[in-house]
DNA sequence: TCGAATTCATACTTGCTTGGTAGGAATTAT
DNA sequence: ATAATTCCTACCAAGCAAGTATGAATTCGA
């Protein structure tokens, strides 16, 4: 019933993404986003490809370059997050709504633990496809101005972290011609 | 998200030795029950040594020998046996309420993730800690009946299968006398 | 008392999965 | 040009899952 690591570093990239582009940093490093957690940078490297290519952020090469979402917020639901990293949400072949595999169980039709496990299921992607990024981000921000807490990305790391976002800081710029 | 087979054989085996006891066959063998459930036999047998290490089953040794249920089956909840036998139902360590370890995450109280992720154990937890055996079995019977499907134990196996169940049988030769 | 049938205990195996590292190529801002 | 970044691919070590294998201990019927 476990969440693998693989998966729970995606989530979280994935909410803390959210929370900056919700604070006006739509666009975080790997290197920042691995300093921040706590989490192995060519790992999280490659989870980052993984939900690239699956559509859920994008990037930018090179220097200043970096992931932001490529989808709205409210249209990311973690379950199919989750059955994209870690696979179905199933714990038996034989419930799994995207997944189907017979079991080895003579009589399915009958079975009991089918039966339950189905149950089980259920529950999860009751839980894991109705909740939207955007509720997640919703909540923690709030917590987090409940508690008076400065999330992470809006404290300086290197001392080098534009506080402005890069769009607003080109039209600075660009204003000033 | 996933029920090991170790799990899954243990429940199959755990609600088969439950319907054949509401049938008046209380004790299995392992051969039987393997051949029944399609399962390699030294696996199982060391999956029920291990149920019975934790009280679920109890066994008789030597010729006639087998497993029986240890307990009532509406004292057997599905949670802590797959606890047992595959460990917590939380999906991410920080939220197991009976093995809980702290995660890497740098800030657990304003976790989206472990909010979520809270959620979702819940749910399992309140599947698999409310259903009984008993109800399972119940419902299994229940459905079989409604589909007129003899259940496998009392299909003769070897042609030495005792139809009537041993107490019945002892009654009858005392009654005699 | 013997032999067959069973559970019990323990060690081993085989392949797969997890959780990463390592090295370098391609791209981009300055 | 250079530095900083993402991208790509290969590799790796340890552990785990799902069994096998072997044999000892127990129990029954004959
Ligand atoms: S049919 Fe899938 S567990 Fe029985
Ligand atoms: S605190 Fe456990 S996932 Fe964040």
């Amino acid at each position: 019933m476990r969440l693998s690591k693989r998966g729970e570093y995606a989530l979280r990239a994935l909410i803390d993404i959210g929370i900056a582009s919700e604070l006006g940093r739509p666009m975080l490093q790997v290197s920042e986003l691995a300093a921040k957690e706590k989490l192995p940078v060519k790992f999280l490297e490659q989870i980052l490809t993984q939900l690239k290519a699956a559509g859920y952020v994008k990037s930018k090469r090179g220097k200043l370059g970096g992931y932001s979402l490529a989808k709205r917020m409210d249209r990311i639901r973690f379950g199919p997050v989750i059955r994209l990293i870690d696979g179905p949400l199933a714990p038996i072949p034989c419930v799994s709504q995207t997944s189907y595999v017979r079991c080895t169980c003579p009589d399915e039709i009958h079975c009991g633990l089918r039966m339950l496990m189905l149950d089980v299921r259920n529950a999860i992607a009751k839980v894991l496809d109705r909740y939207t990024l955007a509720e997640i981000v919703e909540i923690t921000l709030r917590k987090l101005r409940r508690d008076k807490v400065t999330p992470l990305f809006l404290q300086p790391s290197k001392g080098l972290v534009p506080i402005l976002p890069p769009e607003l800081t080109r039209k600075i710029i660009v204003s000033r011609n």
